[in-house]
DNA sequence: CTGTTAGCGCCTTCAA
DNA sequence: TTGAAGGCGCTAACAG
């Protein structure tokens, strides 16, 4: 029988075998479970990697294994730091389990979400994870059908697809409703960018506590289909300002749109807390720093990245307790001095 | 619901093949090359997929024909807002390309760098985007010796290992030192967290210049080696009025910390632009918006991460000419408010 | 335009 | 502890 001919130069696990002068199966073997190869066999493998360069083909060695190490997360987007933030869990948590992360990102669009959970299909992933509970139906069967652990974050429903980490936006919403309530304010305003599924929850929380107190006023209510950004969040109180100057407090849909309103209020001389209590939303790096310090809701966003990813490596592994597959985490409410009307003035942090 | 499948009834190219009455190969074409299938089988074949729901097997797909569409990314941090510009850009510029992003993050440390280049070689990647120019000697040979395109990006460097996207750390840093002088500042500090390699570049950039111009103090520089933040950059900057309360202008080595200092600031009644300029690095959209504005250098995150992936598509087709292959963006200083004494009071935007 | 023949590089199973 | 045989699902290179 001749030589089998090489196409490319790449080193392979013959090769190594080869080289080390055992069969491959054995390197490969040394490679995933080196503790089930002889010592001395295990070394002069190991020289010969080395010696040779060899890298393992993933692509062989899924085909072969029927399984990749592959994690997919599908995000809305990269630039959001709240999504990073999940990011950040997500790969502090990878560590430990082995696997690789492969991001995409459906610019908060529910058909290239579907694509996306498509695409990741396609490379057997090892697990998913996806954001938000608001997948297409179609995105939604795919994810039914998949053979591998899938993650919902962010968010909570009452009919998961497979798992889920998230927190209720509709109850933090209300939160800061009757916390504006309990500083005194009695004209809450909404002010809200980009209405993804989420974002939607949230201004509906606040409608309905606000109702429910009898301080709900749709003229307060303000929004833009635009991504949410600092400048969005001056836009809109602007806007604001010129619709309902009564408004004595305003929530914002997220910590960018506050510190626009902060920044806002500051060049126009109107004085938070006392003039304006301001509330954001997530608790971004900054809200801690800024004058006056802004209060704002907490999400466990870190924590979030983290969890999804121990959900899917414990499914992986033996047997996962059906209690361990919804985890509700808790969105805190971090009062600061923006919304307390009793503040006196910068203060040194 | 999920998991624990059997894993033998997937549905493959041969079942579709025989549902269509064609064989695999010609299926194969249909979803490669439609165009090169009869119009009839094409049909039948697409109806069979629909039927079946056929997914493609990548890493079958990429054994067999050699290569992958995995475009391998490696950034030292996923939250900060620089890198996730620049994903943004990779974002939108790999949809016209076919290709898939794959990230990782080396959170700055040039092993786990090194770890990362191995991994995604391991993947056959179509082609790998490395930040910075500091590469290990043995990631540097591992990429050297890559059969694929590799780009470095965010820095320049006179010896790239394939291709480049950067601009000159030096250089911005030392325009903002003559901006100050210009200003009529004379007493030049700077702020630095986090001394990667870039941080290095600019700080000596700024040294440079201002011994240059003989206004150089080493009292007047303030560094640390925690992560770079807004609360980092007040602490700093405490830090430096405890030191060299003199110093009349500030170089923050990004706009974390230049936000950090507009804050502690504004806390210790310090007077921006007029007794103190500060300028930032990077441009964030925030730092347009405080008060004052933040002079800053603007950095090309997004049109870098386009432009590599531009090169690396390039590079997989065709022939690139050797002039493209190295592209120098500039960094340009967007003077704003915080550094011009002549300014006069919050203004609305 | 379509099919046949061979693998791609690795891992599973089973035997030694 | 190690090895031999076979195949994972797909595609390159040729025929037809």
């Amino acid at each position: 029988m001749p030589a089998k001919t090489k196409h490319s130069n790449r080193v392979t696990l013959d090769d190594v075998a080869r080289e080390a002068g055992v069969s491959a199966i054995t390197v490969s073997r040394c490679i995933r479970a080196p503790e089930k190869v002889a010592a001395p066999s295990r070394l002069r493998i190991q020289a010969a990697i080395d010696r040779l360069g060899y890298v393992p083909h993933m692509a062989a060695s899924a085909l072969a294994s029927r399984r990749t190490n592959v994690l997919g997360l599908i995000v809305p987007s990269v630039t959001n730091s709240v999504f990073s933030d999940v990011l950040l869990g997500v790969y502090d948590a990878i560590e430990a389990t082995g696997l690789s992360v492969q991001i995409a990102n459906s610019r908060y669009s529910p058909s290239e979400e579907e694509t996306l959970i498509r695409t990741f299909l396609a490379q057997r992933p090892a697990g998913l994870i996806v954001s938000g509970v608001d997948q297409t139906p179609t995105g939604r069967a795919l994810l039914e059908a998949a053979d591998c652990p899938v993650v919902q974050i962010m968010d909570v429903t009452d009919n998961p697809i497979d798992m889920l980490v998230g927190f209720s936006h509709f109850d933090s919403a209300a939160s800061v409703v009757r916390h504006f309530m309990e500083q005194g304010y009695r004209r809450p305003a909404i002010l809200s960018a980009r209405m993804d599924p989420r974002s939607q929850v949230r201004v509906s929380g606040f409608r309905r506590e606000a109702e429910r107190l009898g301080i709900f006023d749709p003229r307060r209510v303000v929004t833009t289909q635009g991504r949410s950004s600092v400048g969005t969040g001056c836009q809109l109180f602007a806007d604001l300002m010129a619709r309902a100057p009564d408004a004595d407090c305003v929530f914002c849909n997220n910590d960018d749109l506050a510190l626009g309103v902060l920044f806002e209020a500051a060049r126009r001389n109107i004085r938070v807390p006392e003039a304006l209590g301001v509330c954001g939303f997530n608790d971004l790096e900054i809200s801690a720093y800024v004058n006056p310090p802004l209060t704002t809701v907490a999400t466990p966003r870190y924590r979030t990245g983290q969890e999804a990813v121990r959900l899917v490596a414990a499914a992986l592994g033996p047997g996962v307790e059906e209690a361990e597959r919804h985890l509700r985490l808790e969105a805190k409410l971090v009062v600061r001095a923006s919304s307390q009307p009793g503040w006196t003035g910068p203060t040194a942090t």
